[in-house]
DNA sequence: CCTCAAGCGGACGGGGGTCTCCACTTAGCA
DNA sequence: TGCTAAGTGGAGACCCCCGTCCGCTTGAGG
């Protein structure tokens, strides 16, 4: 590959996931080659679809993401395990407009062993923590993803706000998960593929 | 106005209820239209476009919402009252996937004077709730917001998965609105004005 | 039954999105 | 420096949306 076209690529990469962060993916292609100072034949070129696009951009996140839970899962105190892994998740939310559209996106596509070892760990992750006393016996797996969801809907809200607003949101989820003591209505088998309809 | 007219316009109305409860408010004009077997300018020349469509169809819907945080503000237990507001106004957004945007959209639109009155009157109701000794003292009139932006993203589920999982988060978060006891993050003054850029 | 205004629906204009085609430019090597 | 394949950008094909225009149809009163 010829140098400016590497560096064209590069570019195109970074105001890709600037665009994406601030607007979400509904940016259209034509605002990102511009913004790059590429025309958009360049740009397709390199990514042969949007979605492609997309993915290359979040590619790091999604590491961070995966990186994220296996820390969590390594960690001694399964409940600071749990904890992390929702907050550290919710944040990216909350930074990236993009992000979570990205994810739930990308979803289907991941490899599925990948998907599911990494489910099968936080279910275990759960399982520690209340075994450790601190997260109420009634929470479920998949009220992960019912944090994840509600807590993607906070990415219609400007950056700074956004931010703000999740560290709240979390906080008061996290402090029902560990000092649970009612009835709560039963755990949803909340799968990300259902969003997708 | 003609019999058959004034029946169009009813079936129009209907058939736009149920797709913006089913698919949101993207749902394109031409397919309301066809489903409620008139043309697109039968549709046009009753409502001139298509937010004024919007805005009938959820009417309804925005006298229930307002009736809900009156009835609210008159109970005299006010710890029921605000759980009552949160519970039924989440319902009434995991039920209808076009809703929270309606709600969104017309915000700014609302006679700002009832908008204000209807505030007031909330964060009144919040302040007896902590003088009951019910809610938690740092609970912030804006979370009520919160509540609602982080709901709102349950609506990108299937509609029964929608329900189950409000129910849920609600019952979560309420918990923590009740027993709260330790330092949460700041509230955030979280204006639906926000959510509009 | 006849009339005609009210009502109707499909074709169309305008805008904005993704993605393609093609004539021109330029990096990089001999 | 000259050659060439890789690279480029803008015009435009195609699609989907909102909203309008216009010739045809039909309800309902005399």
């Amino acid at each position: 590959m010829r140098a400016d076209a590497r560096e064209n690529r590069a570019r195109v990469l970074v105001v890709a996931r600037e665009l994406f962060a601030e607007r979400g993916l509904e940016v259209p292609m034509a605002a990102i080659a511009r913004r790059a100072g590429v025309g958009v034949a360049t740009l397709y070129r390199r990514f042969p679809t949007k979605e492609t696009l997309v993915m290359e951009a979040f590619a790091e996140q999604f590491a961070v993401c995966q990186g994220v839970m296996d820390d969590a899962l390594k960690d001694p105190d399964p409940w600071r395990g749990l904890r992390t892994v929702i907050e550290k998740v919710c944040l990216l939310q909350a930074c990236d407009r993009g992000f979570t559209a990205a994810f739930m996106a990308s979803f289907p596509d991941l490899h599925s062993e990948a998907r599911d070892r990494t489910w099968l760990g936080f279910v275990a992750l759960v399982q520690r923590a209340k075994d450790s006393g601190h997260l109420r016996a009634d929470f479920s797996p998949h009220d992960l993803t019912l944090v994840l969801v509600a807590n993607g809907g906070l990415s219609s809200l400007p950056a700074e706000v956004a931010v703000a607003s999740s560290r709240r949101l979390v906080a008061y989820l996290l402090e029902s998960f560990r000092t649970g003591t009612d009835v709560l209505p039963p755990p949803v088998p909340l799968s990300l593929d259902l969003v997708l309809g």
